[in-house]
DNA sequence: ACCGCGAATTGACATGGGTCAAGGAACCGG
DNA sequence: CCGGTTCCTTGACCCATGTCAATTCGCGGT
């Protein structure tokens, strides 16, 4: 357990009794895909890292559909904020893929806040990403097409992954994209439905932008992809 | 200065030394209507209170359109989170009326932070409520209709103003709301087009449920509102 | 009282993207 | 190798909202 957290950058030049203390308030879950760690609307026990696997954080209408917030990778955590305020989950984590868990209980999180400024400002940064990254979304949602959307994602996922060079061997080939998940997923994470969403990508690959194999996908011309962004 | 930061409930609690530390790296600001207190991509310099006055948040693409994200009254603040990892405004404040601010400089709070954990709790707390009205929002603007979304407004707005009752003798008139800002930057905060919401407003009229007199709007019939925000 | 100008409304029209329904394609367990 | 899921794609159609344009409203200033 101690190493696992000692390894987490949230945790990052933590003392031992310090690491002892939020040992004390966690433990591992893993949860099988398609199960659900908690819905939108139970109380806040504590945040989560994934360790393995990955979920969705989804909110859901009271007819039933849902909407993906996010999707957490392995490394990543989520639920950090209700520890500070909330009493209910905003939203339902569901696992995608069958994924471990470290779960961390509030009451170790508040405990340590109050030792240790440095951690304090760890968690001050990790919610201001998030924020931020919410407000890219609201824009994105609201500013932008379902193109430009899934053009904005592919350029964004193609330079996360680093400047990896497709496959193909004699045309210049761009870099290519793997999708992580269900294309559906994908689909309601970009605010778009599945069929819209499989109509952009036949769209784009028409136009020889892009080329589209299962999850694999290579971008074909990222400048005049870039391009796709700008205006209307 | 330092009775106007005592007063912040951000601030409370503070040692006179403290208030010191934070009232040397702020200042007063005033802003005419319409202007802009930094733009989307301005270095960020610290975050604000407004002491009179309102100002929008807002985003705004390549081509000029613009989507107002928050709506910020006296009383509030705004551009904390930038405080603890942007290096840039993600979003444009321009004053929607004769506003009065007391900006804080990022080293001052960064310097309280090491300081007072009960600040560093207040902070999380302030910005776990701001993650949460966003994500609120993202459920609202892809989860909900135009219809929803203005209703919904209306009741929260009903609500929080508290119980009062219409001005109207006879018939059991419900709560008024008034709005505080021009219908066309309500509009871009319920993401609609100000036609749009115009004739949302005109339809509620006609079914009754609301009447509209300028800026202030009675709801005739709450518990039907209500039900206008379930199913479709 | 009148003018001027931005705000709001209204109408006519266009369209992005959703919905419904019907295949196809990939994957899995047996 | 086969049947059953589940995922994805495609087509046809529709509708909520956006866009454009023309008034109309309403307030502030002189």
């Amino acid at each position: 357990m101690s190493d696992v957290l000692r390894r987490l950058p949230l945790f990052a030049g933590l003392t031992p009794e310090q690491i002892e203390v939020i040992g004390a308030g966690s433990h591992f879950t893993s949860l099988a895909r398609g199960e659900v760690l908690f819905h939108q609307g139970d109380p806040v026990r504590g945040f989560f890292f994934v360790l393995r696997g990955q979920v969705q954080l989804a909110v859901s209408s009271a007819e039933g559909a849902e909407k993906v917030v996010e999707i957490v990778a392995a490394g990543e955590s989520f639920g950090e904020a209700v520890v500070f305020e909330g009493l209910r989950y905003p939203v339902t984590s569901t696992a995608l893929v069958a994924t471990d868990l470290l779960a961390v209980s509030s009451a170790a999180v508040l405990d340590l806040l109050d030792r240790d400024p440095a951690f304090a400002r760890r968690m001050l940064a990790n919610m201001a990403v998030r924020l931020r990254r919410l407000v890219r979304d609201v824009e994105s949602y609201s500013l932008r097409s379902g193109v430009q959307r899934v053009v904005g994602f592919l350029l964004h996922e193609a330079q996360a992954a680093g400047g990896e060079t497709g496959s193909g061997a004699g045309s210049g080939a761009g870099p290519t994209v793997h999708l992580t998940t269900s294309k559906h997923v994908l689909a309601s994470r970009l605010n778009l439905a599945p069929e819209t969403f499989s109509r952009v990508l036949r769209e784009l690959s028409a136009e020889g932008l892009i080329s589209v194999e299962g999850r694999r996908i290579a971008l074909l011309d990222p400048s005049r992809l870039e391009a796709q962004l700008e205006w209307h």
